[in-house]
RNA sequence: UGACCGAUGGUGUAACUGGCAACACAUCUGAUUUUGAUUCAGAAAAGUCCAGGUUCGAGCCCUGGUCGGUCAACCA
């Protein structure tokens, strides 16, 4: 019995495509960001999809920039998604962008415009508005749509060399005002707009609409398998209209569903608004779901591009637990990151009977998970701190750890019994003391004692001090944008939480930033920048 | 009241295309453990949105509903 999971469905459809040789069973996919905000996770899915099922079927993809509005995107983009894409392993065929192409889709549009395809429309957006219709009302034809050919190729022209102002005609394309496509009812192709282009500059001022844009581009450059999300499922009517009125090649779009994530937001402009409203400090702070926190935060490609693949694709909407995703780098860090010692919230433990001002190297293992990773000696003192809560004055039932006479493992080291504690004036514990057991040393254990608890430690003299910074989920509920009022009402206020007086071993002293550092028994910790 | 799409354990995704619903995450037990982590073993959890129909047999096919999503930006 197979316990193999199936193909996915657009596994299903390129499959079948390269069997009736299809294009010559030549697969080639894009993947097509706007260059207006960072890559997050649910690109991610849509980048291993595109890329990983080209790999999987000996094709290739393009990285295609979709900048055809000039105001919103910037260079400053493409060079964080190209860093991005790169990072999570990926290459590219080609690097193109939509704006190379406005030659031709100029070109494209002349030509409609001679079949008597498109016109141009002096109505303002507010009319044009108003004589859409409504899903279930019929628009009404605009009184410029029966233009002449040549008043048309004249209007247009002038709108390319920039005799018009922004928003006083647009080209639209001549279909049907009365289509149950809203996408159908006479769209626009071009507006006017004199913005400064990142990469054309000034040269144009009337730039493609996406639908004019996209499926042009994916034809010009050959794509076979246009793979984009399920709210353009209505645009793809249009999409193969104007590919079979142009006779271009035949691209074909195919829609899954996005990848939504819970106890964050996935929109780029909520995640623009959080970016310039201050609520996290830029686009790659640890508690956002871009591509560029997730690696601050010390994931790794292969954990991303693992939960990419256990998400799955298909048609149906969802709302994936971050816990996945969490799932993911545990997994994977697991197995390959250093082990370290850090005490978060340090408590001192004075051990009484070990000599003042000695020190020996104890050996400890760096990865318990793997045998080859080697192992570091740490220094052991008679002055260590311990975490605050690994120590309780009244030991609830099942407390394994340290208390007044009971006993526990340092890790790596030696056994030692509690013998007392102080206090302050307001009892608040100050230190902990006890004795070590001298026969209890680590790997050469003759004490014959047996402790359930082991407790990690950094000896006081040789810690280094370090500012730790905790991330939890950003939001407070599970889907922010579905609750009622503005999405920011939900931001957790407690999802970063700092802490100054934190002591960690000394090895971290020499690990660059980005490794990513799992301490004992407390979690992940990613080595970052100040 | 329009068009298009979707519906399988708590969450995702499968089910050799019509053959007694599986995998992962989450949850709960137990074992191991120099960290209550990890690892390992096991349990609970859907009878496939509803109602009909076709069939020896339906999660898969048909019909009609219900619920949910998307579409009326000079955004993509």
């Amino acid at each position: 019995m197979s316990v193999e999971k199936g193909p996915n469905f657009l596994e299903e459809i390129i499959a079948e495509d390269i069997k009736n040789g299809k294009h010559g069973g030549r697969v080639l996919t894009r993947f097509p960001p706007e260059p207006n905000g960072y890559l997050h996770i649910g690109h991610s899915k849509s980048i291993c999809v595109n890329f990983g099922l080209a790999q999987q079927f000996g094709g290739t993809t393009n990285l295609r920039f979709d900048d055809t509005n000039p105001e919103k995107e910037e260079t400053e983009y493409v060079d964080s998604i190209k860093a991005d894409i790169k990072w999570l392993g990926f290459e590219w065929a080609k690097e193109c962008y939509a704006s190379d192409y406005f030659p031709k889709l100029y070109d494209f549009a002349v030509r409609l415009i001679k079949m008597g395809l498109a016109y141009v429309d002096d109505s303002s957006a507010e009319e044009i508005a108003a004589m859409k219709g409504s899903p279930t009302v019929p628009g009404t034809d605009s009184p410029y749509r029966s233009r002449t050919i040549e008043e048309n190729v004249d209007l247009f022209e002038r709108m390319r060399k920039g005799e018009f102002k922004d928003g006083e005609k647009v080209l639209r394309a001549k279909v049907d005002m009365a289509s149950p496509n809203m996408h159908f009812r006479d769209p626009l192709m071009y507006r006017i707009r004199h913005t400064e282009h990142h990469r054309t500059g000034n040269e144009w001022c009337i730039y493609p609409m996406y639908d004019f844009a996209h499926g042009q581009s994916d034809a010009i450059e050959e794509i076979t398998h246009s793979i984009c999300t399920l709210e353009f499922e209505v645009h793809r009517p249009l999409y193969e209209w104007f590919i079979e009125k142009l006779e271009l090649f035949p691209s074909r779009q195919y829609e899954m569903a996005r990848l939504n994530l819970n106890y964050t937001v996935m929109s780029k402009r909520k995640l623009l608004q959080l970016v310039q409203e201050k609520h996290v400090s830029g686009w790659d702070d640890p508690r956002m779901p871009t591509i560029s926190a997730l690696r601050r935060r010390g994931y790794t490609p292969e954990s991303i591009r693992n939960f990419a693949e256990k998400v799955g694709v298909a048609r149906r909407e969802n709302i994936i637990d971050v816990g996945l995703l969490e799932f993911c780098v545990r997994e994977d860090l697991n197995k390959r990151s250093t082990r370290v010692m850090a005490v978060l919230d340090p408590l001192k433990l004075v051990i009484e009977n070990y000599p003042a001002g000695q020190m020996e190297l104890l050996p400890t293992e760096n990865n318990t998970e793997d045998p080859l990773s080697g192992t570091r000696e740490m220094p052991f003192s008679s002055e260590l701190f311990i975490e605050r809560d690994d120590f309780m004055e009244v030991p609830e039932k099942k407390y394994f750890r340290l208390s007044p006479g009971k006993m526990v493992r340092l890790k790596s080291a030696y056994i030692v019994e509690c013998t007392g504690f102080d206090k302050d004036e307001k009892g608040h514990i100050t230190v902990v003391r006890a004795r070590y057991i001298p026969e209890s040393k680590s790997g050469h254990d003759q004490s014959g004692l047996q402790v359930k608890g082991v407790i990690h430690w950094v000896s006081a003299a040789h810690a280094i001090k370090a500012e730790v910074r905790l991330y939890d989920r950003l939001f407070k509920v599970e889907d922010p944008s579905s609750e009622e009022g503005d999405f920011k009402e939900y931001i957790n206020p407690d999802s970063l939480q700092i802490i100054h007086r934190s002591h960690v071993g000394a090895l971290l002293r020499r690990c660059k930033a980005w490794r990513f550092l799992p301490v004992h028994a407390e979690g992940i910790l990613c080595t970052g920048y100040r």
